[in-house]
DNA sequence: CGACACCTTGAAGAGGTTCAAGAAATGTGG
DNA sequence: CCACATTTCTTGAACCTCTTCAAGGTGTCG
C-alpha cells in the first residue's frame, strides 16, 4: 500500500492479527498487490485509472518486517525509500550529541515515514518499533520516476509532504503554549483520532509508547506525564491501566484543550 | 528566483537597497529572469541545462510587493502558490479560536514559503511580513506541470518540503528538551548562520522581530527572551541595543546550546 | 519465580510566568 | 520639527507549574 490520504470518516479496518509469515517463507509471495490491500483506502491517490493503479502497485519493492524495539532506520543512514506503515506502530526520534533526545512523531498504520531523509540523502532521525511491524520499502527513485508519469501520484506525494509539514506546526503549537494537562488531552484526543480512522474504538486505546516516550513527545518528564494521567482519572475523564486508556468523557479532554470552544 | 537549495558556503550577496519600483511602474518588467536574479545559487536547483533553466524561468508568474505588518496569505485562504521571498522578512504563525498564538518560523530572502498550503488546497497559517518584502509568485499546478519534465525541479522540490520537515524536527527538540537560555542560543546561532549565508555578517545581525514573536516561536515569554537578552550581555556573550544584536563571543553561545560538543 | 523495566506518588526546589511599573524607541499629526 | 501617543522593551517581586530526587509498587518476560 501507499501513502496516507485525508482521514475519511468511514472506518478502515486494519486487521492486525492477520497471518503474514506465508510471505516470509514464500518469496514471490512477498511482493503484495496494492489493490488487495485493506489500507488502500488510506494509502493510495482515489480515483485512479486502472492502468495507473497497476503501475503505482510496482513501487513497493518488498515488505519488510520490524521487530518490536528494533530500527526501521537510523540516523546518519543512506536514504533510498520511503516506507509504507501496513502493520506496528513506530516513534521516530532525534538525539543531539550531548544526550538530549526529542520524539518527533508516533506512526500508525497507512501512514508513511522517512520524509526526513530526502533533503541530505541520510536520514536524519531513527525510526524505532514500538511493536512488531511491517512496513512496505518504496525506492524513493521509483517514486519520483512514476511521479512524472502519473499526475495523481505527484500531487499525492505533495500532499503527504505538506501534512507533516502541518502536522509539525500542530506540534510546535502544543510544545509553545499549552500546559501539561492541555498537551497530554491533545495528544490522547489525536491518537484516538486517529485510531478511530482506522476502524478502532473512540474511546479505548492502547498506549504502545512509554510514559517517558509520551514525555520526550509532549515536552514533559516522565512523571509529569504520569500524573497528569492519575489527574484526569481524578476528575473521571478517562480511566488508565497501565496503557490501556479509556476515555470517559471526550467532551471533557476537548474542554481542557481549548475552553473557548466546548459548551458543555 | 526559485527556491532555496542547500546552504552554500561561499555567501551570496543580496543587495537589500536595489532599485525596485522600476517594474512597479512597467508591467512587462515585472517578468524577471531567474538567471539575472543574484539569488539564483539559494533557488534554483544547480547544474541545470541551459534550456531547462529557461524553462524553469516561466515558473515565476510575477512578482508582488508586500508592505511591512501586512500578510502575504492567511490562514484559510484558497492555495494556490508557493512564494520565494526575494527581499524582506516573514513570520509564519498559525492562531487558533481561543486566541493562542504561534509563530512556526521566520523566513528570509532565499526562502520558500506556502507550502502548508498543499495538503488541503488552502493555507492553514498566516505568513506576515516583518518588513517590506518582494516575493515572486510561482503557482503551483506550474511546478508541478514542469517539474514532469525537469527531474532536477521535481528532486529540488521534495528536498524543499523535506528541509522544512528537518528545520521543524529541530524546533520540536528546541521547544521540547531546551532552557531558556538554550532556545535563545540556538536562535541566534541560526538566525546568524542563516545571514550569513547570505553575505551579512557572521558577527552582527538586526532581528526584525519583536521579544514577543521570538518568544512565541521559543516558547517563551517576552520578559523571557528580555531577562536571557539581558543575561547573556551580562555574561559577555552579547551587546543588545533594542533590536541590534552584536555576538561578541560566538562560542559562548555553541557552549550554552551543546555544552558537550564545545572544547572552548 | 525472580529480575528488570515501567509506572506512581511525595516532597523540595528551580525555572519560567504573571503582574506591575517605568524607560526607551517609534510613529503620528499638528 | 517637535510634542504626544503608542508600541516595545526592561526590570522587580511574588507565584505557579513542572522538574528533580527518591522510594516503593506494579507488570512483564525469560
Amino acid at each position: 500500500m501507499l501513502f496516507l490520504t485525508q482521514i475519511k470518516s468511514r472506518p478502515v479496518k486494519n486487521d492486525h492479527n492477520q497471518v503474514l509469515d506465508a510471505s516470509f517463507m514464500n518469496p514471490t509471495a512477498i511482493k503484495v498487490a496494492c489493490s488487495n490491500c485493506n489500507l488502500r483506502e488510506l494509502c493510495m491517490p482515489m480515483g485512479l485509472s486502472e492502468p495507473d493503479l497497476k503501475r503505482i502497485e510496482e513501487i513497493v519493492a518488498v515488505r519488510r518486517k520490524i521487530k518490536r524495539g528494533t530500527p526501521l532506520f537510523r540516523n546518519g543512514e543512506k536514504f533510498s525509500s520511503l516506507y509504507a506503515i501496513r502493520t506496528g506502530f513506530f516513534k521516530t526520534c532525534i538525539a543531539t550529541e550531548d544526550g538530549r533526545d526529542q520524539v518527533t512523531g508516533f506512526q500508525m498504520a497507512g501512514e508513511v515515514i522517512g520524509l526526513d531523509g530526502i533533503v541530505s540523502d541520510h536520514h536524519t532521525c531513527d525510526a524505532i518499533a514500538l511493536e512488531d511491524a511491517e512496513v512496505c520499502v518504496m525506492p524513493f527513485d521509483k517514486i519520483e520516476l512514476l511521479s512524472r508519469e502519473v499526475n495523481a501520484l505527484q500531487h499525492h506525494v505533495h500532499k503527504i509532504m505538506s501534512r507533516e509539514i502541518v502536522r509539525e506546526h500542530g506540534v510546535m503549537l502544543l510544545l509553545g503554549s499549552m500546559r501539561a494537562e492541555e498537551r497530554l488531552a491533545a495528544f490522547l484526543l489525536n491518537l484516538v483520532q486517529r485510531l478511530h480512522a482506522r476502524g478502532f474504538s473512540q474511546s479505548e486505546l492502547v498506549l504502545r509508547m512509554t510514559r517517558e516516550e509520551i514525555g520526550s513527545y509532549l515536552g514533559l518528564k516522565l512523571e509529569t506525564v504520569s500524573r497528569t494521567f492519575s489527574k484526569f482519572v481524578e476528575d473521571g475523564i478517562v480511566e488508565v491501566k497501565q496503557r490501556h486508556v479509556r476515555i470517559l468523557n471526550p467532551d471533557g479532554l476537548k474542554m481542557i484543550v481549548n475552553p473557548q470552544t466546548c459548551h458543555s
